[in-house]
DNA sequence: CTGGTCATGTGGTCACTACCAGTTACATTA
DNA sequence: TAATGTAACTGGTAGTGACCACATGACCAG
């Protein structure tokens, strides 16, 4: 890992700069609830403008790794295995950082014209097309949630079923190659009852009690890109969040 | 509502700007997609420098009111009746935002020494005693959940349950009282069902499914203020989050 | 011992300047 | 006509310099 910056290379300084000092913060150099160095002493350091050393800091804090006091000085976060946790996550990047392994069986997945409340929630006009995934999501083998994804993708925007298991993850494919970055999405979780059909899909009995979850994600230009429904077995999975003021 | 920059009030030039323009797309005087001026004209516009100009428009993008496009411009997100929402909320604030009437009936309110897990929680050395409030949360009337709190405050700083029903919130008694702010929040939801108990309290049938939410709040130093359990009535609540990258 | 003052260190705010990097419209050219 | 360049926008990155607001500890007067 470089530990200084390059002046010349693509990536702005700030950046490098909160790179390097995230790798600290993660490699337990700086110690939670200590100070690190101030920004004049950093601008020293690093022959960096306070503007830049502030837009790194800043950066940091956003993320959580840092907090400020005023008169006091910059501070380490004391969240121990938390990074990242904020972050707005797909199914698989979730379970990855429980430590379980995440599997998926994909039922369907071919254009459709979905009902007109979905297409409404995707601000799409009336008799337009969506790609349609339907999937069994699973950890370790076992099967734990039903997920239908529809994706307000035009119709030369294809998704492979192949492309599905090489990039291991839907978002990746969104964001690698059609540019569509997740930035935002709204979610709500009620408790639901597993119909017959579910319960079998899900290996349960029918009326076990279910969690269910739906998700309307927008892109980085606040577009909104998918709209998501998942079933979860409610004795096997437990909905983690982490909120920001 | 002030549309101009007070150069000498104690309120800082961004945030003073960052409200203007918040305002002007609360009162629809910009449309959604639409752009706004550009950074060097408010420059002009507002008499202001464009270091602050950006910083007001930073914190908009953060909140979600706004979105850049580099070569482009800045534009009105076209989010319809969410603002706020993104926000970590109290229960009360919660239900306010969907018109519903909080109300609550404290059943108890007290000091004790809670289970060595939940101390470990809150980072609190075990026997340490904590200020424990179990209420039954009301929505126009009808009990929807049961909530369980317990805030890691020192034995001077003091709740009485005037105080719960004079500020309205348990967020803003440690915000103006205690100077904690609540900033950031890790929350679990799973699915369970209601024991005789908790099925007599929330007035539904025993084993009926519920929502069990469990949060560790923090305060804006990164310190464990508050662990909260609430069971939610899984026929009459629904959780809502918004999500960010 | 108590309370005030002050120097010094911290982050917070602001202005001015310069240049880089995408986007767009339009004139130019092949 | 179609491709191409180019000028004039947009936001993005970076440096410099100044002053304000808050926290702390050393010092001093009572």
């Amino acid at each position: 890992m470089s530990r200084t910056i390059d002046p010349f290379g693509a990536v702005p300084k700030y950046y490098q700069l909160a790179a390097i000092l995230r790798q600290k913060i993660e490699d337990g150099d700086w110690k939670p609830r200590t100070p690190i160095p101030s920004e004049r002493q950093l601008e020293v350091l690093y022959n960096i403008s306070r503007t830049t050393i502030r837009e790194a800091i800043d950066n940091l804090v956003q993320q959580g790794y840092l907090y400020r006091e005023h008169g006091r000085g910059t501070f380490v976060s004391p969240h121990k295995l938390q990074k990242g946790l904020m972050e707005l996550t797909s199914f698989s990047e979730d379970l990855v950082k429980r430590g379980i392994q995440p599997g998926q069986v994909i039922r369907r997945l071919e254009r459709m014209v979905p009902s007109p409340k979905i297409l409404q929630r995707l601000e799409l006009p009336a008799g337009s097309s969506v790609l349609c995934i339907d999937r069994i999501r699973l950890g370790n083998g076992i099967p734990i949630g039903l997920q239908t994804s529809y994706l307000a993708l035009h119709d030369d925007q294809v998704i492979t079923e192949s492309e599905m298991s090489e990039y291991g993850s839907l978002y990746r494919i969104l964001q690698e190659k059609f540019n569509i970055i997740p930035t935002e999405a709204d979610e709500t979780l009620e408790v639901t009852l597993a119909t017959p059909q579910e319960a079998q899909l899900l290996e349960i009995t029918p009326g076990a009690p279910l969690l269910l979850s739906e998700r309307l994600l927008f892109s980085q230009y606040r577009k909104p890109i998918e709209f998501v429904k998942i079933l979860y077995r409610g004795d096997r999975y437990r909905y983690f969040v982490h909120l920001k003021r």
